[in-house]
DNA sequence: AAAACACTTGGCTATTATGCCAAGTAACCA
DNA sequence: TGGTTACTTGGCATAATAGCCAAGTGTTTT
């Protein structure tokens, strides 16, 4: 492992935590259908506006959403629509987890059968 | 936004969560390859015992990565090989964002030329 | 049985993230 | 010009992470 290769790990560790957020990927899941502006984010999520201001400034840094300047608002619009994959990979995770438990339980209650 | 629907942006959240981290990344990357010991993981990123170990319980709490104990060792291994998504993304997104910063240089520098 | 090896877990401290409020900036309205 | 809307930033309290050491568990070797 060299210091090259390990910057290059650390480059990727921030994108994803950028996103390790469920704030943050509720964002990006709307976003990949339109930009929006942040107080529309806002009502999305719920919370405070300073706090969904600073979610974006994280995805903003991460180079995940850009920002652009219309009259008195924001909008905020997907960079990379790959960022999808994420989600369908989480998604896929979380169902062979699933799966995974059925099955044990399932085999403990055939045991025996 | 549903109570379950956040639920679920919360179980996203914490899969995605689990890989943000350059030594996780590292090593989810070198099992994608084939299932190793945590010995070798450690040679591998270079930390103490405990911390790969503790690491290791991230990922597996997660769904990442399975555990094997063989003999006096614990062989583990990757559960979903679609993680390897999130790198070619985070890639994506970091050679875009150079991209564009290389284009915005440039257009600075051709301004009035 | 004792020693060595391969891990895991508890405990601790330092760093970082989160989210609210309050204050500041910028555009728009009257 | 004064007020309102839209957003960002600073500050702060709270919580979560990271990584080391030390101690504990289980396995293999001698």
């Amino acid at each position: 492992m060299t210091a090259k290769q390990w910057t290059l790990y650390e480059a990727r560790a921030r994108i994803i935590k950028s996103l390790a957020h469920p704030a943050r990927l509720l964002m990006v899941d709307e976003l990949a259908k339109q930009p929006l502006c942040v107080c529309d984010l806002r009502k999305l999520v719920g919370s405070d506006l300073s706090t969904v201001s600073k979610h974006l400034a994280v995805l903003k840094n991460a180079g995940i959403v850009a920002d652009e300047k219309r009259g008195s608002q924001v909008f905020y619009s997907l960079r990379c629509p790959c960022v999808t994959a994420f989600f369908t990979c989480a998604e896929t995770v979380l169902k062979k987890t699933l799966h995974d438990q059925l099955q044990s339980l399932g085999g403990k209650n055939r045991r025996g059968a």
